[in-house]
DNA sequence: CTAGGATCCTGTCAGC
DNA sequence: TGCTGACAGGATCCTA
């Protein structure tokens, strides 16, 4: 679920708490969701590429982490040494949005927990699909997920993407650009606001569309990114009102996603929810024409 | 090589 | 209430 912008808006925010600051302590409760041995450590940088955050130690080593559907980060400051009362401390909380942003850790869905001097980072993951993988720092980048990535929306080429849907001609473009190693970045959610955004429609074959559109899909991919990054993506502060109610960060952005039913801001025309590749998918049947 | 489906796992919801 | 199947903001593996 976490996609590029909520995994930028981690990055972001994640950064002002745990830079320069000591790990001295992970605590695994979860086997599978935690791989290679850890060793204390101060933080010098935090990575990401596409959808995997990396953060560099001092020490040699790195842990690189995959949120997948259900990850989430949530950094709790002091929270083994509270100054005076719970408002002294902050939280952020990032991810996949759920009760846990604001909830009492660790819980049932707490995988891991990283300990620093300034307070603790919890990672919940409810199917468990996520991982935080230790890994020598000079090897990030020959990791099998990292080097198979493709470009950004911001750094790919048309000519390379659409070289790339010409080999995947006969897949739905959908499909295509879910796939990390054509165009990265992209989840289940950007994917169908993009192609509403470039008015094409999910089943469209690859091989069908044109440079002109290829072009289109880039620019949508980004602009439907760039708002998400900028109202901070999922995060605890969109999560939850100021009222305290629950609130869904989709609605700032969403023209489709989970709008089945809904007016089309477009067009007027009803939203309807299908399936391609098999994943939920949400079109606007007149602004995204089916071309057999 | 591509294409399509199953799979990892937990939880929730709709429909009997 | 209890069961069952479908589905979920991802990526990989297997088969054809």
């Amino acid at each position: 679920m976490p996609e590029l912008p909520e995994v930028e808006t981690i990055r972001k925010g994640l950064n002002k708490f745990i830079l320069k600051q000591k790990i001295y302590k992970v605590e695994v409760f979860c086997e599978k969701s935690f791989i290679g041995e850890f060793t204390p450590g101060v933080v010098t940088n935090m990575r990401r590429f596409g959808k995997a955050l990396v953060i560099d130690l001092d020490n040699g080593k790195s842990l690189m982490m995959h949120l997948r559907m259900t990850g989430q980060l949530i950094f709790d400051e002091r929270t083994e040494r509270p100054l005076e009362g719970d408002s002294a401390r902050e939280r952020f909380a990032a991810g996949h949005p759920s009760e846990n942003f604001t909830a009492k850790l660790p819980n049932k869905q707490t995988r891991v927990v990283i300990y620093f001097e300034n307070g603790a980072l919890y990672f919940n993951d409810q199917r468990k699909f996520g991982f935080i993988k230790v890994m020598p720092t000079v090897e990030v980048e020959e990791d099998n997920f990292i080097k198979r990535l493709a470009p950004e929306p911001w750094k790919i080429t048309v000519d390379d993407f659409f070289e790339k849907l010409r080999r995947r001609k006969k897949s739905p473009i959908k499909a295509v650009i879910l796939d990390q190693s054509v165009i990265s970045g992209l989840g289940n959610i950007y994917a169908d606001e993009a192609l509403f955004l470039a008015k094409i429609h999910p089943l469209t074959r690859a091989g069908e569309i044109t440079k002109k559109e290829a072009a289109e899909l880039i620019e949508a991919a980004k602009t439907v990114m760039e708002k998400s990054i900028e109202s901070g993506g999922s995060t605890m502060q969109t999560y939850v009102k100021a009222d305290g109610t629950k609130g869904d960060y989709l609605e700032m952005f969403a023209q489709v996603f989970r709008r089945e039913g809904k007016k089309c801001s477009r067009c007027g025309s009803t939203i309807q929810k299908i399936r391609v590749a098999e994943r939920g998918t949400h079109i606007c049947p007149n602004c995204q024409k089916e071309v057999k």
